[in-house]
DNA sequence: TTGTTGATTTCGCAA
DNA sequence: TTGCGAAGTCAACAA
């Protein structure tokens, strides 16, 4: 395996771990180290296939190739589109302390359950008011309109559901820009700030006392 | 699947691929984005395995749970031990050819040494120009501004020291950004942009003579 | 063992 | 789009 790029790279051979992706990516892995492969290609690129050899290049013109020798095995398979991708650790703690203080947003809050699914994505949070009304909540840290129309196109999917409708809807974040505010007032949707270290200090204090 | 450790991360369910590497560290990746597993455990870590959960606990006690719903497909292979990458045009590649090359900066510098060292690190390249006066040269690939940084806190050390004051310095590298370039230029010292190829013909072509 | 630095860094955020 | 800074960074090398 040779690569040509910013620096030249070659690997001598041996069994390795070929991996290609939905969007022609091309991994090679060791069966030791980190998570970092030996070589690898990243998107945008192309992967030209002839009997033997693999050669990918990348977008600045940098190739990648792959000298095949024998194939211990080959499979392929269609992961389709990641859903939650990486969430932000920041926002994933927010929503993890807000679910378990729902006292936050109303006395006698219900958690149905955290990543509620749908068919586009899932909901961060999903709840049962005092009345048993229907909430469905976008936690974010920067509160911006893309938030904003996310939640909408969640809430306008979930009303269609008899089971569930009417479901209202809440914009919690740490901080919350004023044009997101105004659009989501504007669609009914109520927004909450929330205070991190407030939130994490109440959560200490729980956990002291249970 | 659900990370914690420095920070927490939640991963709702999707078709995925895991792997398990022989050292025992665990990577989850999607059918896109970079090399980067969506989620990860880096050796030395342990795999406990029990029907439909893997949890994964590392050294500093961290662990990833994952949550098995369905297996599409399973394999296993032993890779064997793998030999190691080779590089060339790497920083201490750029730092080489610099050296047997100082022309590029002037007629009649010489080489003090390389790695010179100081109290707080090495610098790259010490010299002496023409005029025997000294020079520090700090070589980057990227030059940004912790390198300027860095060159600068070299010269105000250096500078103390009567047997080499005062000491002149050089940013080198392959790429220098506008804002290092600025305060670079700004704090007196020179800015030098380094062609790797052309070096590197230069340095064959030296090597063909000799 | 510990610390520092580079990286085909990658990744997220702000301007 | 570009630039900057952090990363569960990883990895190599010096002290």
């Amino acid at each position: 395996m040779d690569y040509a790029g910013r620096l030249n790279a070659h690997l001598p051979s041996a069994l390795r771990l070929l991996i290609v992706k939905a969007d022609g990516s091309v991994l090679v892995h060791s069966d030791g180290g980190s998570y970092k492969p030996l070589n690898w290609m990243s998107p945008p690129c192309k992967l030209v296939v002839t009997p033997g050899r693999w050669v990918v290049t990348g977008k600045a013109g940098e190739t990648l190739t792959v000298e095949l020798e024998e194939i211990i095995s080959d499979s392929s398979f269609e992961l389709g589109t990641d859903p939650g991708l990486v969430k932000d650790g920041v926002e994933s703690h927010l929503q993890e302390l807000l679910a378990a203080q729902l006292t936050v947003l109303g006395e006698g809050w219900r958690l149905v359950r955290r990543e509620f699914p749908t068919p586009i994505g899932p909901v961060d949070l999903m709840c049962r008011d005092a009345g048993g009304v229907s909430v469905a909540i976008e936690v974010k840290r920067r509160g911006e309109i893309d938030g904003v129309e996310q939640l909408t196109r969640y809430l306008e999917l979930l009303n269609r559901d008899p089971l569930l409708a009417p479901v209202q809807g809440v914009f919690a974040a740490q901080e919350i820009k004023p044009q997101a505010r105004v659009l989501a007032t504007d669609r009914g949707i109520r927004c909450v700030t929330l205070d991190y270290e407030l939130m994490r200090g109440t959560d200490d204090a729980s956990l002291r006392l249970f």
